[in-house]
RNA sequence: GGAUCUGUAGCUCAAUUGGAUAGAGCACUUGGCUUCGAACCAAGGGGUCGGGGGUUCGAGUCCCUCCAGAUCCGCCA
């Protein structure tokens, strides 16, 4: 090797030397799981991770830092030592990290770490896109299935406000498992078998108005069902008839199945409507009926293996080491023989398992269900272990009841259930209202357009911003207020956002960025620092499946930037704060955009 | 009868699941637009976290026990 080619060699050397310190330079999406890993292994140093010690990080109170470990105090009370000497030790050997942040000790051990400006900066500079933000978060999910099981309305029948949260709750979880790499698959389980199509066949053939079924055939088959009901009372030869029109479908009648089908296909298209305008698309619509033919590999197996045994003329399955459910038995097969919701649930969980190749199963609906969950799950984890299945993660998650805000059940003024198509066109006209009082210059059909996503992203974005847990207050004034954490307040500052760059003439996709300072003012700072966090909001929501703790963040978010907006000009003279400014404005209108969308909203240009 | 969930400011809700002084919005009081959208911002008052015990460095969060509401508990889904 010449001397000449060895001087480049050693150049080069040093060049990716300092690319690597370059990269080095650069945080990760996930800055506090990048502090926990640099925690984790300084412990692993000091010898403290083999007798258990976890770093807990999270993001902290502003007060006292971006990010807090609270690791050393929990493993100093276990292992009886003093948590500020633990945490000193933890924090000596951390030089690493203070070229990005300011390090201290406070309290009884808690360890606090702020975040620099240039660090901030740095971080805001990497993740300027949806596809970036995107790119950071997919590693939580890589490379696993998860099937979602959401909206699962009974056919022949209108979805009803009852049927709201499922589905806006669902879709927002099919959005966060996808953005955090996850293959995700919307299946919707519907009720389509069951009893009640006895009752609807005869109804159907005696009463049927084709011109009705065709304009609207779900109000059609409403009433054709309750003409159906009312006249086969029990004990009468009209339910006997009902009855025989039931096994009929059941064992396969050729014209039965047909006139099932028919009601399959113009509940599916109705449904249609309402998921277009509430944006869900889902990948596969196998309910009840898909599972008929599945149930007797159930009752095989689970009997075979001595989980299922026979009680009172049912299949039954106890769990002995369940303080309850020892007791009350899970019925998977009815004693006259009849499958039951146990039956193809459980032929359901083993289908994804098998066909989809699911790592993850969720299953959205009221918390009624829990205790069936409960015991389906228990059920379903013995039966795929003994039988050296794959066990896929089972969730169940469950949320409250809808109320009106006498804290009794949603009705119209007749008394009825309301309806999910009347419920959203009310949440578009009193939208439109509002925009029309608030932007008269705009055109009508504008108006319009806006009305849509902001009427229907409202009814979203109440059942989202709040805990599932609960029951939720349906309360059109609080939805569509203008302030507080409500759509409309978020679609606001997206609009701010857009405007600025619209009055300045510049692409918001393309921002002119270059040269920009690291954030300065009180108020760049806040909306810097809220910024990074958006990816501690994306996995605490991911992780606990409750997307509430992204609305927050984002209604955060929105303030922190209307408190920047309102103190600091964004379209000033010096070219580094204009810069910085512009980046910041892009970066929330990034990071707005892609909450929302993860949300299941649609955002504006103006409103 | 057994069990699960819920109970936080006048109202509607948070609190990253055991962390630092329990936070927002509405309502109320006050201030801010000839200046990038005031559908906004800034500031203020408002709490025995249903009651009572316990666990520990530390509890709205865990345990026990009452009270109130909702829900589930063998042939609906």
């Amino acid at each position: 090797m010449s001397h000449a080619s060895g001087k480049p060699a050693k150049m080069l050397l040093a060049q990716s030397q300092a690319q690597f310190l370059n990269r080095q330079m650069n945080l990760p999406f996930d800055v506090a799981a990048y502090l926990d890993a640099t925690l984790l292994a300084t412990a692993a140093n000091l010898g403290l991770t083999e007798r258990g010690f976890d770093p807990e990080v999270r993001v902290a109170d502003p007060a006292h830092g971006d990010f807090q470990a609270n690791g050393a105090l929990a493993f100093a009370k276990r292992e009886k030592q003093n948590p500020r000497t633990v945490a000193q030790q933890l924090v000596d050997p951390l030089e690493v990290l203070r070229e990005h942040f300011d390090i201290a000790l406070a309290g009884p051990g808690f360890i606090n770490f702020r975040l620099k400006p240039p660090a901030l900066l740095g971080w805001l500079q990497a993740y300027d896109s949806e596809e970036h933000l995107r790119a950071g978060a997919a590693n939580a999910h890589a490379g696993q299935t998860w099937v979602v099981d959401y909206s699962s309305p009974n056919t022949a029948k209108q979805m009803h406000v009852g049927h709201l949260r499922s589905a806006v709750i669902g879709e927002a979880i099919c959005r966060l498992l996808a953005f955090t790499g996850a293959k995700v698959i919307r299946d919707n389980h519907l009720g389509d078998w069951g009893t009640q199509f006895g009752k609807l066949i005869y109804g159907y053939k005696r009463w049927v108005d084709d011109e009705a079924l065709l304009t609207q055939p779900i109000e059609e088959l409403e009433r054709l069902y309750k003409l159906g009901h009312a006249a086969t009372p029990d004990g009468s030869p009209e339910l006997e008839e009902a009855r025989r029109e039931l096994v009929q479908l059941q064992s396969g009648d050729p014209k039965s199945l047909a006139l099932w089908k028919k009601f399959s296909d113009v509940s599916l298209a109705a449904f249609e409507q309402i998921y277009a305008r509430l944006g869900i698309h889902f990948d596969h619509n196998l309910g009840e009926s898909f599972y008929n033919d599945k149930v007797e590999r159930v009752y095989r197996e689970l009997t075979a293996m001595g989980l299922a045994q026979v009680s009172e003329g049912a299949l039954v399955v106890f769990h002995p080491e369940h303080p309850r459910f020892a007791k009350q038995p899970f019925l998977i097969r009815k004693a006259d023989g009849a499958s039951n919701y146990a039956s193809t649930d459980l032929a359901t969980a083993l289908y994804r398992t098998e066909h989809f190749k699911a790592d993850g199963i969720v299953v959205v609906t009221d918390f009624r269900q829990a205790d069936h969950f409960e015991q389906l799950y228990l059920t379903a984890r013995k039966w795929f272990a003994a039988k050296g299945y794959h066990v896929p993660a089972l969730h169940h998650v469950t949320f409250g009841a809808v109320t009106a805000e006498d804290g009794k059940a949603l009705k119209t003024r007749d008394g009825d259930v309301i309806k999910l198509k009347a419920l959203l066109d009310e949440a578009e006209e009193r939208a439109f209202a509002l925009v029309t009082a608030k932007s008269p210059d705009v055109p009508e059909e504008e108006r319009r357009e806006i009305a849509r996503i902001v009427g229907v992203g409202s009814v979203q974005y109440a059942d989202l911003a709040q805990n599932r847990s609960s029951n939720y207050v349906f309360s059109w004034d609080k939805m569509l207020a203008l302030d507080g954490n409500t759509a409309p307040y978020l679609l606001y500052a997206v609009t701010r956002v857009r405007s600025i760059f619209r009055k300045a003439g510049l692409d918001p996709a393309r921002p002119p960025v270059e040269g920009a300072s690291a954030p300065e003012t009180p108020q760049e700072l806040v909306l810097a620092r809220k910024l990074v966090q958006f990816a501690d909001a994306v996995k605490i929501s991911t992780d606990h499946l409750r997307p509430h703790f992204l609305c927050l963040y984002l209604f955060e978010l929105a303030g922190a930037y209307s408190g920047f907006y309102a103190a600091d000009k964004v379209i000033v003279d010096d070219p580094a704060v204009r810069a910085r400014r512009l980046l910041l404005c892009h970066r929330t209108l990034v990071t707005l955009e892609t909450g929302l969308h993860l949300l299941g909203l649609r955002t504006l240009e103006r409103m």
